[in-house]
DNA sequence: CGGTATCCACATGGATACTG
DNA sequence: CAGTATCCATGTGGATACCG
């Protein structure tokens, strides 16, 4: 078994690289206006003028992105209900799964010291700031790099793709 | 007070992105390389020839990348201390940071079909697979959007730089 | 090994005009 | 309002060659 060659590095990480979600992902909301449309929407943005004027983004790529966003299925296009001439982009339930996404990248902005809102998000029940999102066991305790490694799966996830 | 205008939209967004750090956040890893790049230094890529042949970019984007992150403070360049001669490149704390935002993308993917990997993060300690990311209330129940609401800010963030 | 330099194809982005 | 069409400048990305 050799030691830490060069190619041992690569090779586990190719490993654990294999079948890897992310660059799926990256490729479809990875990208600036994607996010930054994202986050419009998860601020109630609506309308194909709205994010155009609140992001400041070209018509063209707004539609482009606009698109590729709802053939990706994290935006739904329908007709707006309060006139059914106008248009609505919706998030759909796989959209709004990008929320934490969204947040855990805005507050690490935020304590980089990329600016900081003068609102927060918080719980509607008490209206208490919603905490850090960070990496925790099982247990809730919160998780650093160090503490983490990798381990085999136990369930398969080819028997779950199969079975639906 | 208008009902619910058009402009009313775009203004309490436009009101909720004043000072958001996510544009800037966005600027410097909100991109299909970095992404990748980031991933790859998570999972413990370290030399140049790591990353290019991990990922499979090209050389001079990967060289024009490294150097934006790590004067974007996300990674730090330095002598590989087994061979003077080499290089590698390591996260900083504030790269470790964006391991949430990692983590809950991947965990996203999964979730939504595209791939899944063998191997799982856990905790060392146990041995016990991470939690989902999620957003959280202050006693830890998860919450939706929905559950979401905006609250002014308590703490003044211009005395927070200024006493720094 | 860790880059830089160069070439080239193509995508992106902004501006603006136009359409239903 | 919600786009599409067009033009143009610049950026991105891949391939390859070269260098200390």
């Amino acid at each position: 078994m050799p030691a830490d060659t060069l190619t041992s590095g690569i090779d586990s990480f190719k490993q654990a690289a294999l079948s890897c979600p992310l660059p799926a992902a990256v490729e479809l909301i990875g990208e600036k206006w994607a996010f930054l449309i994202l986050r419009g929407a998860l601020n109630g943005l609506r309308h194909f003028e709205e994010f155009q004027a609140g992001l400041g983004i070209a018509r063209n790529i707004l539609s482009d992105r606009l698109s590729k966003m709802v053939a990706g299925g994290i935006l739904e296009r329908k007709p707006d209900p309060e006139d059914g001439r106008r248009v609505i982009y919706s998030l759909t339930p796989k959209g709004e799964g990008l929320l934490p996404v969204v947040l855990a990248l805005r507050q690490w902005g935020e304590e980089w010291g990329y600016g900081s809102m003068r609102v927060q998000l918080a719980d509607r029940r008490d209206g208490r700031p919603v905490r850090k999102i960070g990496v925790q066991a099982h247990d809730g305790r919160d998780l650093t790099l160090n503490d983490l490694t990798w381990i085999e799966r136990e369930d398969s996830a080819a028997l779950r793709t199969a079975a639906e």
